[in-house]
DNA sequence: CCTAATAGTTGATGATGTCAACTATTGAGG
DNA sequence: CCTCAATAGTTGACATCATCAACTATTAGG
């Protein structure tokens, strides 16, 4: 499977994240609809953090799709009054998308679900757990 | 951000993990299109082993979506030749997936993609990189 | 100034996803 | 056997996601 003979196990590691992702990809919709969203919607609110702003076209760079999809899950989330869509001072062509506290509040209840602890949490003792923590933040840039 | 102040950095290794799955998410439609598929199709795939065939229920089970949802993706699959549906033996309600030859071959080239080491893999010496496999594999069940 | 490039919107279209209703088959009692 | 409920999958209606092409408004360069 691995794409480089030379080192057996290196990338055994990617793989196992990339099925990790395949499985985050099949719970995410459940959990998404506990708070009334879509997968697409919590990816967006993920991307958008409290106090930093971000322009819309960022945005569609952040999720790689095209920019009229973000016209859209905008318009639903902003209907809902969960973000607000507000023209740049600088650049009058851009808009610029924050959270309102209300979409603050639902982005912070999301991210906690999603990363509640699992039990296998417990499977590894503190200090594995830190080990994971370097060796993963040295790997996803 | 942790729910368990009790251990402070005990879920920052899931965190990462959930960061991560989100950046895979964005990656996944342009990794997908290079084969013409969808990230749909591509969970899918990923999800039928080359030997072992699936009922579509049990797809819709590990897919987390419905049954019929299910239906629509595999008529499309199956419309190009990439997966066969046959009644089941035991059971002439259940209809058993199966990969071609040529799906099989599209799977191995998606995975192959997907699971393509990254360059910040030479960042961890072979010891991390075993370490790293031994701890993800206990906490990923 | 013109003009080209950029940011975002709109409309058309196909794919994804849910739900309710349906068919066919299975299985459990009576 | 026969009925009846449960199960597997399909179909149709509908909302969302996602792309593309065409459009408007604004900006920036020559």
């Amino acid at each position: 499977m691995c794409a480089k003979p030379k080192n057996p196990h290196a990338c055994e590691a990617w793989q196992l994240l990339v099925q990790f992702s395949f499985t985050q990809r099949a719970s995410l919709p459940a959990m998404a609809a506990e708070l009334e969203l879509s997968p697409a919607q919590c990816h967006l609110l993920n991307l958008i953090e409290p106090d930093s702003p971000m322009p819309m076209g960022q945005l569609a760079g952040a999720l790689a799709c095209d920019a009229s999809n973000v016209t859209g899950l905008v318009d639903r989330l902003e209907s809902r009054g969960l973000i607000e869509r507000r023209p740049s001072a600088g650049d009058r062509r851009v808009k610029v998308l924050s959270l309102t506290p209300l979409g603050a509040r639902l982005r912070a209840a999301l991210l906690a679900r999603m990363t509640a602890p699992p039990a296998n949490l417990a499977r590894l003792s503190p200090e594995e757990q830190r080990t994971l923590v370097k060796l993963l933040r040295r790997l996803i840039d």
